[in-house]
DNA sequence: TATTGTTATACTCTATAACTATA
DNA sequence: TATAGTTATAGAGTATAACAATA
């Protein structure tokens, strides 16, 4: 079982989640509102709705999500009719992102590293691959 | 953000696992249902507890899953002495799983198929080391 | 009519604590 | 003393349904 791709795929990622959580408690963040942020400084003025397709969550648990990040002035809701509301950073919510990205990025750069050197240009494509081809089946069936 | 690999690898690991999942709604059973008796299979007369500690289980939590397993007949406790119980298929359990294996190298043949031909033989081993070296670095910490 | 946002609630999974009994 | 198993419960995380208001 231990050569399964899809038991591999299961250990590895859930071992990267797990390091990838306990790293981001310096920051007081889980990795989905380490996400909800990126987006939002990405896409400035974005709407709840968009985020909870474009993560794959649902709009009913975007609404505490969003809350919470207001609450701790990491993100402000700006009217933009009279139904939506653009999101944006503060000046804190860019203080913690820049935090944040650190971390990010040098836990990326760890597990690129941990892979080994003749198999390392490999791992991208691959995972790439399979993530968009087993989209497809979902959608398939 | 789509090139990191903590990205894709989470990606690649949810889409997998979803299709998984709905694949063995045909036989009835969780990936973590069909672990088991994999398990069970391969070790006759394991215990509870060694289950719980291969597949990360709380041992509070094996109780109700192996409790269905025997309720639907698939699984046996045999005592072993006072304190423990020997685990191990039924009839009905060894029909059960040899459906799920059906199912479980088919699933794992496509995921197989679906990573380009020149990036296939590297997919395992890169995994492999990903997860050890994951898990690794998680102990340490 | 479809979209946006919200409330309330339920369900599953996982985690913790306290406990009994046996190896 | 450590292990095996259990009970009860708490906490996330996620899902569904019903709803109001606006595009």
């Amino acid at each position: 079982m231990d050569s399964w791709v899809g038991y591999l795929l299961q250990r590895a990622a859930t071992a990267a989640k797990s390091e990838l959580s306990h790293q981001l408690r310096s920051v007081d963040l889980r990795i989905v509102d380490a996400s909800v942020l990126l987006l939002i400084e990405g896409n400035p003025d974005i709407i709840a709705s968009k985020i909870s397709k474009l993560l794959d969550i649902k709009t009913a648990n975007m609404v505490p999500l969003l809350r919470a990040l207001e609450e701790r002035d990491l993100v402000e809701r700006v009217p933009i009719n009279k139904k939506s509301h653009g999101l944006h950073l503060t000046k804190h919510g860019e203080a913690v992102l820049a935090q944040t990205r650190q971390i990010l990025s040098r836990f990326e750069a760890d597990l690129e590293m941990r892979v080994p050197e003749e198999h390392r240009a490999h791992i991208v494509p691959a995972l790439e691959a399979l993530w968009r081809a087993t989209e497809d089946a979902r959608r398939e069936s």
